[in-house]
DNA sequence: CGTATGACGTGCA
DNA sequence: GTGCACGCCATAC
């Protein structure tokens, strides 16, 4: 477990029901703009249930992929409330 | 330590 | 809007 491990966990688990935040958001508020590789590389890896990584997306609206598949990713942010037919 | 990979982003044709 | 190339960061080998 890396500091930035521990930061994004945080800062992903901080996202508020209903809402989402893009790659670059969570690593600008990580304190690496420009690590969002690393972030989307973290979240893979990442199994823990307690991280809702489902509510991040990427900045130009697409889902983005997830480690369940990226249907049910889209699945659970329907349920949240979230507007997304398929992609954007 | 160097290379390769990846849930990405931006720029340019 | 689409396709290709470059860059940038952390992790794995």
């Amino acid at each position: 477990m890396t500091e930035f491990q521990h930061k994004i966990h945080d800062i992903v688990i901080k996202i508020p029901k209903g809402s989402v935040v893009t790659y670059k958001e969570v690593a600008q508020l990580a304190g690496r703009p420009k690590a969002y590789r690393a972030v989307g590389n973290i979240l893979n890896k990442n199994y823990n249930p307690v991280i809702p990584c489902h509510r991040v997306i990427r900045s130009n609206g697409e889902i983005g992929g997830y480690n369940k598949g990226s249907d049910l990713k889209r699945k659970k942010l329907l349920t949240e409330g979230i507007i997304c037919g398929k992609i954007i």
